[in-house]
DNA sequence: AATTGTTTTAATCATTTGTTCAATAATGGG
DNA sequence: CCCATTATTGAACAAATGATTAAAACAATT
């Protein structure tokens, strides 16, 4: 019973997660959730309260999972520039991967409550004192190095963010798409390096 | 009246795209299109029939934007890929500093109805067989040009994506941001031609 | 087996939401 | 000025939706 409570819980949680990120919060009806995870609408107010309760607890968790990933990469002073680049590429496409829709769900609920981004991952600062931040600055001062991390969470995140554009419009399928984002591993690190050395 | 029943027309389409770029399809109510565009609920339906119709008439018309902008570009034979790029990079972060909203909205929409978006724009291969494509692959036969692409867009467009998690970080404020958006007019160009040189 | 606490179910409620409708006001041509 | 057309309004409806409740089923403890 103990190990059930967990069971029904647990799949509240994981089809909420799907239909959530698929769909975002407002096209998301509490019955389509009910239904998703095979249990009785009212279950859903028994373990979770509200909607919103189980919607906070869901996007807190995406949150985290997605800035979680790289966040000990670029805070740890004892990896170099390049690995660190590698390693954030690595694990921002592995990632994204297993979860093509971790991105635009996440960009959507940042725009739509900033303030419980903030709250929800210290989220302030980390990324500019970090010791990500002084590398770049270091190998290039003559520009702003946010530039920098634009371009590399741009060029590691954007093609989940348009894999719906560049499948609709038959410029890749799902193959050809695991292979660009396999080449890209390699291939992002060796740009950013170059972009870097240009002055 | 004539001219009334395009203001109240103009008004609620105004209204309207605020808000679907803002807040998406589901999260909007007809009855705040209404109150935005200072109208009776009823006239939404008496000049548009439904909500659906107006969204649909709205995310046309983004959707063209969006893309609109560039493909002149990508496919004028007489620019050399250079220029090209330029033009791309200029044009694109002018239209999205007027709209910041546009690309969010647009991937969302696409992703949730990817065969609107295919029929709304003939989406399907005009960016493989453009004239961008080609000198790409003059450029540099070793690289899918794809990646190019992606590089391309996502170096223009993901400032704007991500603008809501700088700013709510406070890596930036409304005053930095423009600032390097419009360092970034002359950057990209640069940065492209950098990785376009790199074998 | 009886009792207690927990989980699940079906029915129901109160709001919200998209849409319709009938009545009224405004407009413009004959 | 009158009339037909068009535009606008307020009220109302039906369906959808989030939430609650009371009862039943289940599990565990004594």
């Amino acid at each position: 019973m103990e190990e059930n409570k967990l069971d029904t819980e647990e799949k509240i949680k994981a089809a909420a997660a799907r239909l959530f990120t698929q769909k975002g919060y407002a096209a998301t009806k509490t019955r389509d959730i009910a239904e998703e995870a095979g249990i009785n609408l009212s279950l859903l107010n028994y373990y979770f309260r509200s909607k919103e309760k189980l919607f906070n607890l869901i996007m807190g968790e995406k949150i985290r999972q997605f800035f979680g990933i790289v966040v000990p990469v670029i805070t740890d002073d004892s990896l170099d520039l390049e690995l660190k680049i590698e390693l954030f590429v690595e694990k921002y496409i592995e990632t994204l991967t297993q979860n093509p829709d971790l991105p635009i769900f996440v960009l959507n609920e940042i725009r739509n409550d900033p303030k419980h981004f903030v709250e929800e991952i210290g989220a302030n600062k980390i990324l500019m004192s970090s010791s990500l931040m002084n590398q770049i600055r270091a190998k290039n001062p003559d520009i702003n190095p946010v530039h920098f991390v634009m371009n590399l969470m741009g060029m590691s995140v954007f093609p989940f963010l348009s894999k719906p554009v560049f499948m609709a419009s038959q410029v890749v399928d799902e193959n050809s798409f695991k292979a660009l984002m396999d080449e890209r591993r390699k291939l992002i690190p060796i740009w950013m390096n170059t972009i870097l050395g240009s002055k």
